[in-house]
Order: C-alpha cells, then sequence, then structure tokens
DNA sequence: ATGTAATAGTTGAGTTTGTAACTAACAAGC
DNA sequence: GCTTGTTAGTTACAAACTCAACTATTACAT
C-alpha cells in the first residue's frame, strides 16, 4: 500500500513547512495586535513601500482586492492607515500608515527579521541563500 | 522606506510558493472530483496507509480532528470510504477507501507525481534533494 | 458625444474554517 | 461500585473566505 510519498509532494510538503514556520509569528500579530493573515501583508507592504494603492498591493502580493478591501477596511478602523482619493483619478484611493500603523510595522519587522534568522539558524548560510532561491522560483506566479 | 525584504521571509515565502505550486494540483482534485483540500489529504492518507481512524490522521497530517471529522463525512457521503467501529474500543472508528474512494486516490497519486516531477524540473536532482530535506527540517511540527 | 469596455474598489450570499462546547466510551483511583 | 479524568469524534456558532454582482469612474472607438 506504500507506493506514494505524501511527505516528499511538493505542494503538500511546502504547505506543511509554511503552516509550521508561521504559526509562532502568527501568535505575534494575532494576539499583540488583533491583527488577521491578511492585514498583516497589507501592513507590511505599506511600511516598505510607504504609499501604495489597494491594486498596487493586490498584485504585489498576489491577494485578491477582496482580501485587500476588508483589510484595508480594518487597518483603517484601528487608525493603522490612512486613504486619500487621487486627484486626477478619483476611483483610486492611496494608502498610507499613520504613526501608530508605523509604529505597529516597526515592531512587528523587527519581530520577524529575528524570526527569519532564529528559523534558518539550523541552516547554513549557503544553504540559506539556495533555498530562499528555489522558493522564489517555485513562487514565481502571480494569482489574480 | 525599503528596509525590509517581505519575498525573502520565510514564513512569506513559503506560503507564496505553497499557493502557487498547489494551484494546478487543485484544480484536478477540485474541479475533477469537487474536493477540497481536507479531502484530498484524508483520502491520500487512507490510500498510502490504509485503515486508519481519524486521530490517525489527525496526528500524520498535523490537521485538527474537526477538518478531519468533516472531510470524513464528505468522502462518505461520497461513497470514497468505509467507517468500522471497533469491536474493543466503540470510540474509535477504523476507516478504509472503497473502490470508487481507491479508484480516485490512484488517478490524484499519479496526477500528483508527474506534476511533482514537473514542479522539480526546472532544479538538479541534487538541488531537489537538499530542498526537500530543508523543507521537512523547517517542517518539523505537530499543530494539534 | 455617445456607447462600450475596462479598472478601482465594495458588498452580499453561500461555503468553509476555527474555537469551544458537547456526547459517548473507556481508564484509573478510591 | 462510583467519581474523576481522558480520548474519539461530532456539532454549533461566529469569523473568514470565495465568487459574482454591483457602483463609480475613466478610456477608447466610432
Amino acid at each position: 500500500m506504500t507506493d506514494f510519498d505524501l511527505e516528499k509532494f511538493l505542494p503538500y510538503l511546502l504547505n506543511q513547512a509554511a503552516e509550521a514556520s508561521s504559526l509562532a509569528f502568527q501568535q505575534v500579530y494575532k494576539d499583540r495586535y488583533g491583527m488577521l493573515r491578511n492585514e498583516w501583508r497589507v501592513l507590511f507592504h505599506l511600511g516598505i513601500f510607504g504609499q501604495m494603492t489597494a491594486s498596487d498591493i493586490s498584485r504585489r502580493a498576489g491577494l485578491h482586492k477582496t482580501k485587500i478591501s476588508r483589510a484595508v477596511s480594518k487597518l483603517e478602523a484601528r487608525r493603522f492607515l490612512t486613504r486619500e482619493k487621487d486627484q486626477h483619478d478619483r476611483r483610486i484611493e492611496h494608502l498610507r500608515l499613520t504613526k501608530a500603523g508605523k509604529a505597529a510595522y516597526t515592531e512587528l519587522r523587527d519581530v520577524a527579521q529575528s524570526y527569519d534568522a532564529a528559523l534558518l539558524a539550523e541552516l547554513s548560510a549557503y544553504d540559506a541563500d539556495q533555498l530562499k532561491t528555489m522558493l522564489i522560483k517555485l513562487a514565481g506566479r502571480q494569482i489574480s
């Protein structure tokens, strides 16, 4: 009956690794900031790139626009970001972190950095680099 | 503002890679068999290991028991598996694939195998092996 | 200018998931 | 025997996701 090694099937294995490696970080943004995964992602995009529109984030993160829309609403309600209508195209909203949003981002970014380092600690620097290169190759898509 | 490389943050990167690499396979089990992710996983566990209990699968797959419970119900409704109460401990149900379940498993397993091969085609055999070893290390968890 | 298509973003209905509480059966101590 | 605790599995309710439809605005073709 043992004819297929599920644990080595890449989509499965990647999911296991992704969930396991997200767990501890999730505790932080969830328990400490009451954020969801998509909210954290939006926060980081704005923290890193500054002003962006919802569509920009959607394209960059590979997240559906409804997820962005709801995440933005939540973050706005918590006063972590502000919206500003574009002067020339009034369909567009420019999003930007507030002071509180930036503070949250900075703190979470620091957590992320040390957490990432801890995750990679078991690997050699060379292996870590190889790993990320291969993962980037595998991630090379765009969902919608 | 560019002080953190989100695309190289391991939990994020792993999620992106996992989603991208699951996409095409998902089409198959979803569109062709109307299955969800957890149903597919349960099917595979039973296909590979033969008779198991829900708890066995839960421990092995790192899936919460409610997910297993629901997946098992669906698969049973579709006549892909049968339940049999244990003689000595009547809390326990032994799960087993039906003929139809085995057929579905076999077909999906073949799809999975060639899909996995296709995913890894861009990598050298050595790299592929390295990748899986590292992912297994990162996945070394147990969620509940 | 006017009709058609495309883009930005939101909303709603149905589905799936998460969390906790629940039933049922066994186990262990007294 | 009883009480208490543990394990197997299900269910209920709220939260989150999916997908399609919707509004508003801009772009483009005739």
